[in-house]
RNA sequence: GGUGGGGUUCCCGAGUGGCCAAAGGGAACAGACUGUAAAUCUGUCGGCGACGCCUUCGAAGGUUCGAAUCCUUCCCCCACCA
């Protein structure tokens, strides 16, 4: 590195390096982004910016979100300037990464509505003050057909199919429409406009964040580094966590939902889990690892503390135990949940239900346990339907409403019934 | 623009006149076992008060006692040629 420190200032350096490359999967250029930092701490410059896009295509965050937006609160804690992009012109092109189809495209009004949704959620996890929220609308909504051409000029269509989505997609003869070529070029022309130092992504993102590079340059603006960060799996173990896949916690998810997810993933992902979606420290980490690596202490251990974590973190104090408490109640000790969805026979009145003479099919579709009169006769033909703890094997079952009861439909599906 | 091949239930993928709500696999859901883990085994897997009925096989028509299967038109995709 050119820049020469003195002793203080090198120990600033190092203990922001070591924690802005916590986690990090590349890093690029190291030299280039380390010159940056210590030009920043010697205070030849401002703070960094840092900048990191999102497409608001969901309403909701989850925790495979967090795993940059962690990484951005670690850069506040260190005094950088975030610069959040809400992709609301990207997202109508749609990110081509990782895609295997091109797709779906969403209508400008879904995702302003989402872009909302979203700020508010990051602001958990961020620092509004020192938070930059940029809607990259701003810039391309007034861009002329010459400028957009312009921009298509400072990059080749040989090196966007370089890239292993769109080859295969080629390989595979998957369609790949000419709009989807021009997302790296936007992505790469934010960075232009708010002048980022450093663009932080998923690894999937690393090629969008080094053509921003070129870009830059071509608009006579200092290049950006970039950091890429590891993809958060799902709780399948499989897929990448994403809300249309259904395998994610989100952030806004009650305790009860949080930590039952956490406690059904697979072994294998709880370190992963804590290292990238948790605030554990180094040490932390180590000491989870080595239990995990114990024969004799049962993972699930392990993992109950990673949902009381998680819990912890996006709601109050002490509601990751209690949320602990609960689980073990319920699926330890086999016992009632607390919270019980009840429903009166006046209720079951309006909802076209006799309580003299309740068909358990009908009420079983009808307070929406079942998606369908077929899928509650498989429930209760699967045994998955108890009344008062009693199964129910019978698809004509019928009773009268005489005194309370508490049916359970599946693993965690309940409701109380009262006179 | 030409020629050829295709579009099947959540996904992949069989089926080319009745035995087809449609093989097989995957996913999913449920049961057993458990730790709401993994693995395994079993069942379900369009809808309906349900041994029957209704709606599905790109779209719309047509032939037929009867169509996912045959014909016509249209839409979309792919390959090769240009």
């Amino acid at each position: 590195m050119k820049i020469e420190l003195d002793k203080k200032q090198q120990q600033e350096f190092d203990r922001q390096w070591k924690i802005i490359t916590r986690g990090a999967v590349d890093v690029l250029p190291e030299d280039e982004f380390q010159e940056k930092l210590a030009k920043s701490i010697k205070g030849e410059r401002g703070p960094l910016r840092i900048k990191q896009g999102f497409d608001p295509t969901s309403p909701d965050i989850h925790i495979g979100h967090t795993v940059g937006i962690r990484k951005l609160k670690q850069f506040q804690d260190l005094g950088h300037k975030v610069v959040l992009i809400v992709g609301d012109y990207t997202s109508l092109v749609g990110d081509p990464s990782g895609q295997s189809s091109t797709r779906p495209r969403l209508t400008y009004e879904e995702i302003m509505k989402n872009a909302k949704t979203y700020q508010a959620q990051f602001f958990k996890i961020l620092d509004k003050s020192q938070t930059e929220v940029r809607y990259n609308g701003e810039w391309f909504k007034e861009m002329k057909f010459v400028e957009i051409m312009e921009l298509a000029t400072k990059f080749t269509v040989a090196r966007i199919l370089e890239r292993d989505d769109f080859s295969k997609r080629i390989k595979n003869s998957t369609p790949i429409s000419i709009h989807e070529l021009f997302y790296p070029l936007m992505q790469g022309y934010d960075s232009v406009v708010i002048k980022a130092d450093v663009e932080i992504g998923a690894t999937e993102q690393k090629f969008n964040l080094l053509a921003g590079r070129p870009i830059q340059e071509a608009y006579g603006v200092e290049q950006q580094a970039i950091l890429t960060m590891p993809i958060l799996v799902g709780l399948d173990g499989v897929k990448k966590m994403s809300k249309s896949l259904g395998n994610y916690i989100g952030i806004e998810e009650s305790p009860k939902e949080i930590f039952g997810k956490a406690m059904s993933i697979p072994d294998e992902l709880i370190a992963d889990y804590f290292e990238l979606a948790t605030d554990a420290t180094f040490e932390e980490l180590e000491k989870i690892k080595s239990q995990l690596s114990q024969p004799d202490i049962n993972p699930m251990l392990v993992k109950k503390q990673l949902g009381e974590r998680l819990v912890d973190m996006y709601n109050q104090k002490g509601s990751g135990k209690s949320a602990r408490e609960e689980f073990e109640r319920v699926f330890s000790k086999r016992q009632l949940p607390d919270d019980i969805p009840e429903m009166t026979a006046d209720c079951l009145k309006k909802i076209d239900l006799n309580p003299e003479k309740i068909f358990l099919v009908h009420l079983i579709t009808k307070t929406e346990m079942a998606k369908s009169g077929s899928e509650a006769r498989k429930l209760i033909k699967a045994g998955a339907v108890s009344i008062n703890e009693e199964k129910i094997n019978d698809v004509e079952f019928e009773f009268a409403l005489d005194k309370e009861i508490v049916l359970k439909v599946g693993k965690r599906r309940y409701l109380r019934l009262t006179v």
